[in-house]
DNA sequence: TTGAAAGCGTTACCAA
DNA sequence: TTGGTAACGCTTTCAA
C-alpha cells in the first residue's frame, strides 16, 4: 500500500478545530465550574444543581460555545455522521438518490459525507478507506468498491448497506427490482409487434444494467427471438446520440431498449436528427423516469429514486443503532410508464 | 440557546473511532517502533532509518492501518473536510452545483459534507454550527443562514463562501449573473410583441429570483409597461401546473417570465391541460436550462450551474490555504438560449 | 535516528 | 451534587 499520507489535503494553518476556539474549558473557567459539570449540563447525563445549570447555560450563550464533534466524537467512539459512496454524481438518477438519503439522514441527525469515486481516482478504495473513519456507516452504490473492501470494512464493525448493487458478505442491500421490469417492457414491445430490438448500454459497468439486459433477453429468447446488444460505455446523453449513428451503421433494428433515460433520450434526439422519426422508424424505450422523460414523452420504466436513497438511510440507521437482526435486501418495485416513444397506441 | 445536546445522534453502541480497531499503537508495537515512528513514516515528516521505514510499511499493510482522520484532525487543528449547506436539495439545479462542488472539492483532496436546512428545522442556525464544527471551510447557498451568523463564523476563523447570495461581511462570493439576463430576456420578449407580461416566482425566497424580477421589471419600466408578479411559494413543476389556474383566473397576459425551469415546464403543462397553447396563446420562459428545458422547447436562460459550484469550491480551498487576499466577489456569465416557448420566430 | 510525553476537546468513571 | 482525571488516536516538540 501505498504511504496514506498521500491523500491527505494540502498543508493549511492550523486553526483550532472549533469554529468559535471556545472549549469546554473556557466555558468552565467562565461558568466557575469543572469541565466534567460543563458536560453534564450539555449532555443532560447526571443531575445538576439548578443553580449551577443556569450559571453553566449562561456562560454557553455568552460564549457562544458549540461543542467540538471532534472532542465527542473521540470520546465517544461515534461520528454522528453517515457517508455515502456513488461512483459518479452526474444525472438525475444520483442526483435523486442523493436527495432522498440527505432527507432522511438529516431527520435521524446525522450529518452526511459523500464521496464520489468517479474516474479521477485508480484507488477508490483508498478514498472508501479514508471515509469509513469519518463515519458511522457507509451507504455504497453500484460498482464502486470490491467486495473485498466490503466484507472487510464490515467484518471490521463498520455497518454498511449496498444499493443497487448485488449482495456481498453479510451485509444489507436495497435496490429496485430490474428483471421483472424488462420483462415486461420488453413484451409491450412485442405486443407492438416489433421484432428486432436491441439494446443499449453496458452490462460491464452497473448491475442494474445487468439485469436489466437478462429481462430483456430472457423475453425475447422466451419469444424465440435473438436480442441484439448495443454496448456503449457510458449513461449520457452524448452515447446516445453516438449510438444513433452506430445503430445506422449495423442497420436499424424495429426498437431499442436502453439502459437508461438519458441514453435513450440522447438517442431520440441522434435520431431525429438523422431524418429517423420515432417512434415510426424506430421504437425507443428508457428507464428511470426522470424529468426530462415526461416531456420527451418517453416510454420508460420509472424506479423510485429518492425512496432508494431513503430507505439506504433507514437500514443504515438501524444497524448503527445496534440491530443484530438477519441480514435483509430489500427489493423496490418499478412501474411502466408507457408514453410515446414505444410505438403508436389504439386511442382507447 | 437551547441545550446543544438536542441535535446529538441517538445513542449508538460505543465502537472505536477507526473502522479497523487497528490504531497507530498497534502499528508501533506489531513493528518494535514507537508510535512518533510511524508518525513520522506515513507523514514522511522527519528523517527515519530505511529498516525501520520497511518494517513499518510492512505492519502498516500486515495490519491495515489506515489512520484516523478524528485523531489526525484534532492534534492538526484542520478537517481535510469541506461543508456545503443547501436551502433545499431538490431539483436539477442544487444537483448540478453539488456535483461541480464534489468534483473539485475531491480534486483539492477534501471530503465533503452536505447539508440541506430544508424547512424541517425550525433553527438552521443550529446545524450550520455543528457542520462548522466539523470542517475546514463552508460553502453557504441561498437563504440557509442570516448574516449574523456568516459575519460570526467568519470572524472566528472559519473560511466562507457565499454562492448564489447576496454580499454579507467581509466573505467571497460567488453568482451567475441575474440583471442583465432578465433584461435580455425580456427585451427578447418585447422584440415578439408581447406587452403584457406577468413575472412567476417569489422574490423573498430566493436572492436570485429577486434579481431576476428587478432586470424584468427594470426592462418593462424602461419600455413604458407594467410588470405584474405572480407570486408562487415555491419552485416546483406543482407550483408551476397550479399558477396556471391562477392566471386563467386573473386574466391571461402575453408572456409568463419564470423564476426557474421547473416553475416554467409545470405552467406549460398546465396551460396545455387546460386547452391554453403555448406560446400561440401565451409565451413562456424560464431559467437555468436544465434538461427537461431542452427537451420541451423551453426559451431560458442557461446559467452555469457546475460551474458555480467547483468556482466556489476553489475559492474556499484558495482561504483554507491561508490566503489573505481582498475579498473577491465573482459573478458568472449566463447565456440567452431562445427556443420555441417564447413566441415563433421568422425561420432564417 | 529514535522515544517519551504533552497536547488537541470531549466524555465518563471514581472519589469526594 | 461536584471535581479530578484517564481515556480516545493522532501529531509534534524536546531529549537522548
Amino acid at each position: 500500500m501505498a504511504d496514506v499520507s498521500d491523500r491527505v489535503a494540502e498543508p493549511a494553518p492550523a486553526r483550532p478545530a472549533t469554529p468559535s476556539g471556545v472549549t469546554i474549558r473556557d466555558v468552565a473557567a467562565h461558568a466557575g465550574v469543572s469541565i466534567a459539570t460543563v458536560s453534564r449540563v450539555l449532555r443532560g447525563t447526571a443531575p445538576v444543581a439548578d443553580a449551577t445549570r443556569d450559571r453553566v447555560m449562561a456562560s454557553v450563550a455568552d460564549l457562544r460555545f458549540t461543542p467540538s464533534p471532534l472532542g465527542r466524537a473521540l470520546a465517544e467512539g461515534r461520528h454522528a455522521a453517515n457517508g455515502i459512496v456513488f461512483p459518479d454524481l452526474s444525472g438525475p438518477y444520483y442526483a435523486d438518490v442523493l436527495l432522498g438519503y440527505e432527507e432522511e439522514a438529516g431527520e435521524l441527525g446525522r450529518s452526511v459525507l459523500i464521496l464520489s469515486t468517479h474516474g479521477r481516482d485508480a484507488a477508490p478504495e483508498i478514498m472508501v478507506r479514508e471515509l469509513a473513519g469519518r463515519v458511522d456507516g457507509l451507504v455504497l452504490l453500484g460498482r464502486t468498491v470490491s467486495d473485498d473492501v466490503i466484507t472487510e470494512l464490515s467484518e471490521r464493525g463498520l455497518p454498511i448497506v449496498l444499493l443497487a448493487r448485488p449482495a456481498a458478505g453479510a451485509v444489507d442491500s436495497v435496490k429496485a427490482e430490474n428483471v421483472e421490469s424488462a420483462r415486461a417492457l420488453t413484451a409491450h414491445l412485442l405486443e407492438h409487434g416489433h421484432r428486432d430490438l436491441a439494446f443499449l448500454g453496458d452490462a460491464d459497468r452497473s448491475p442494474d444494467t445487468l439485469e436489466r439486459w437478462s429481462g430483456f433477453s430472457a423475453a425475447l429468447a422466451a419469444a424465440g427471438l435473438t436480442p441484439a446488444a448495443v454496448v456503449r460505455g457510458g449513461f449520457s446523453e452524448e452515447e446516445g446520440r453516438r449510438a444513433a449513428h452506430e445503430l445506422i451503421r449495423i442497420g436499424l433494428p424495429d426498437a431499442v431498449v436502453c439502459a437508461n433515460d438519458e441514453l435513450a433520450l440522447g438517442l431520440v434526439a441522434g435520431l431525429h436528427a438523422i431524418g429517423v422519426t420515432v417512434p415510426g422508424d424506430v421504437a425507443v424505450t428508457g428507464w428511470d423516469d426522470v424529468m426530462a422523460a415526461r416531456y420527451a414523452g418517453l416510454t420508460t420504466v420509472r424506479q423510485p429514486m429518492r425512496e432508494l436513497g431513503a430507505q439506504a438511510a433507514r437500514m443504515l440507521d438501524l444497524r448503527i443503532r445496534g440491530d443484530g437482526g438477519q441480514v435483509r435486501h430489500e427489493v423496490l418495485t418499478t412501474e411502466l410508464v408507457v408514453r410515446d416513444t414505444c410505438g403508436r397506441h389504439e386511442p382507447t
